[in-house]
DNA sequence: CTGAAAGCGCTTACAG
DNA sequence: CTGAAAGCGCTTACAG
């Protein structure tokens, strides 16, 4: 005899809650009841135990399309985009918050708008329709945004990104943490002459580096020459930054990205330089394929991008819900670990390897997060 | 005065039917059977307008929960995964898929397993219980695998993999025409000596390149000497690589992948050879970052992710819907471009380059699909 | 050609 | 403490 548990899970009729009512000989509402621990007080104890009994032998799960129907709230969350998935970090932040999501037992529906406002209001509204709870509203880089009005009156979270209007929740690195780790992790090697290698753009990142880069400096007593600040595209097209190489000769390098560390590469070889000996290198984003070509391998600071994710779903899920979601379990995400204090970055104090340890979650309580990157030491950098 | 059209995006009360029904002066009945095109010959036509009229007016959407509920058919497609989002490339399977499903109506309920067998029955059992018409099984390499249990009897394509049963549709890349196209455009280029640098690892996708390279090689009646193909690991670190190179000297070399294109530049610099003009190469995959590093930029074939992801949601809504669906609107994807016979490859017959032009789809009534990949010619070959 | 009614699987105010 | 009933927004067999 095939259990119904076992029907149920090959497209067979799933088990219902009469089903449940009629086994344990009581009406579906007193069913509805116990599983939805509005018991208290008000169904007699061993009724309750028996209908917990019959559900979990009939393997029964409710219907969250009949309970979304009914009460308007699915479980459901919306994952907009800009453009998730064309660059290789942003599907990290999705696995976060998926694993978040499964662990407080909602899924999500995910769009990608390409940053089309048209798209973008059409797959809101869509979402909407299919009763989503409230919206991770996920950017594909650091930067400040105005939310759609089609999201007005939802729960809604930013992900890598700020609320222009500031009044949405949102999680971002801290950007100013990374120049300053990267810095303070040159100066401890011995570095003096740090260079900072930035982007041309106008981005949120780049100011928040450079600042921290200044800030370390400036704490460690060490004159911040104006001349070792770069601003170059990823191919140094103008020369700009061989030149200052030229002029400075750093000994420490930190560097906007890891694809900008590759210049710095390629101009210690020309100079007969061996980085990781000679002068210390540090990127950021930690791109396993940068890292697999690059010799020696390249020390990088990793974005926090799971990490968003994972805090973004529990910050939704606080709203939608109007409850502490207590905190620190990032523990039992896979490939994730807990720091010691919060907001606290693992850089390694003795220069050992960081692989897989992750940066601490900042508290639900924050509306607009920083998180902590950590700092993976590989080669580059002087003993 | 707020049109309730406008007043349904800001979260408050959606349009119903009833609301239509009530504008028209008829029954829900009736406006279900004009809006779902259940009226030839059943409703007076003047009768059907006005509906539609009112509905259009109204801005009504019809309720997805409450449809699905009725009809379990609920216009949601499952898009289960091992480790996509990991890896930089499979992304753009799910923007694919998104974007094909979008076309058709359909939204993704994302998932992601990590490979966990478990995990992986538990998801599937969730994304049923809301209903899903049916599943993209998606892969992050492609290779064969067995559907999970927990899809039987429900609609489901394979991504990016084949199904060790042979009975659910799939599609994969032509794992040999890559090595054939990347061969014939080397053999084309004038090389002789061609070496293929595989991959150290039982995949599909190595032993069809191999085979590819082997067949251009026949068919051009070049012999294959058996010390110019070597397996490697990415970093060539039993020196097989660098040795076979040193013994064969090869006049053009086709790589498994990026990444091992790069052993390549290393061993023709110190050998003071130049890519580009004293040999050539061809990778496969076509990673920005990986362009971005090596110099001169690396010729590479790209995969077709995204056209992968397209082409599924089609064929899983063509099994749902139990109806062809038209072929060939792929030009209407962004970022994409049909070519002009089925299956072909847009190899640049003329070394131009071909940056953002796409394979063409196979048809949907292929059950194991191939498709073909496109050869993004920049400046590693010699000209 | 059209509508009243039943029903999908839940939740919850109401009555007892 | 418990159940019958209403209702969420649809679709569709049934009756006319």
């Amino acid at each position: 005899m095939v259990p119904p548990s076992v029907r149920s899970r090959r497209g067979g009729r799933m088990v219902t809650m009469k089903d449940v009512a009629d086994r344990a000989g009581v009406s579906t509402s007193t069913v509805s009841r116990v599983l939805n621990g509005k018991e208290r007080g008000r169904i007699k104890p061993d009724i309750a135990k028996e209908v917990r009994r019959q559900a979990k032998l009939l393997g029964y799960k409710p219907n969250p399309v009949a309970r979304s129907l009914r009460t308007h709230s699915s479980r459901i969350l919306g994952f907009v985009s800009d453009e998730i998935s064309t660059t290789p970090f942003s599907g990290r932040i999705m696995l976060g918050a998926q694993d978040a999501a499964r662990e407080l037992g909602y899924i999500l529906l995910a769009v990608n708008t390409g940053n089309d406002p048209e798209l973008e209001e059409q797959e809101i509204d869509a979402i909407k329709r299919y009763g989503a709870d409230g919206f991770l509203y996920a950017m594909m880089y650091n930067r400040p945004v105005t939310v759609p009005r089609s999201l007005d009156g939802v729960p809604a979270v930013l992900i890598d990104a700020r609320d222009e209007d500031g009044v949405r929740p949102s999680i971002s690195p801290d950007e100013r943490r990374i120049g300053r780790d990267a810095t303070e992790r040159l100066l401890r090697a011995g570095c003096r002459r740090i260079m900072y290698v930035g982007a041309d753009v106008p981005l949120v990142a780049q100011r928040g580096r450079l600042a921290g880069y200044r800030e370390a400096l400036e704490s460690a007593g060490v004159g911040a020459d104006g001349r070792l600040v770069v601003a170059v595209d990823e191919q140094d097209t103008t020369g700009e930054f061989l030149r200052a190489f030229e002029a400075m000769r750093p000994d420490g390098v930190f560097c906007f990205n890891d694809i900008r560390a590759n210049l710095v590469y390629r101009a210690a070889a020309e100079h007969g330089l061996t980085v990781g000996r000679d002068l210390s290198v540090i990127g950021v984003d930690n791109q396993p394929f940068i890292a697999g070509i690059l010799s020696p391998a390249l020390s990088s600071i990793e974005l926090p991008h799971y990490e968003m994710g994972y805090w973004g779903v529990r910050k939704l899920v606080s709203l939608i819900e109007d409850r502490d979601i207590d905190e620190g379990s990032l523990e039992h995400a896979p490939g994730t670990h807990t720091g010691d204090s919060a907001g606290s970055v693992a850089v390694g104090a003795n220069d050992t390897q960081h692989v897989g340890v992750h940066a601490q979650l900042p508290s639900l309580k924050d509306e607009q997060a920083l998180i902590g990157c950590v700092l993976v030491d590989k080669k580059s950098i002087v003993a």
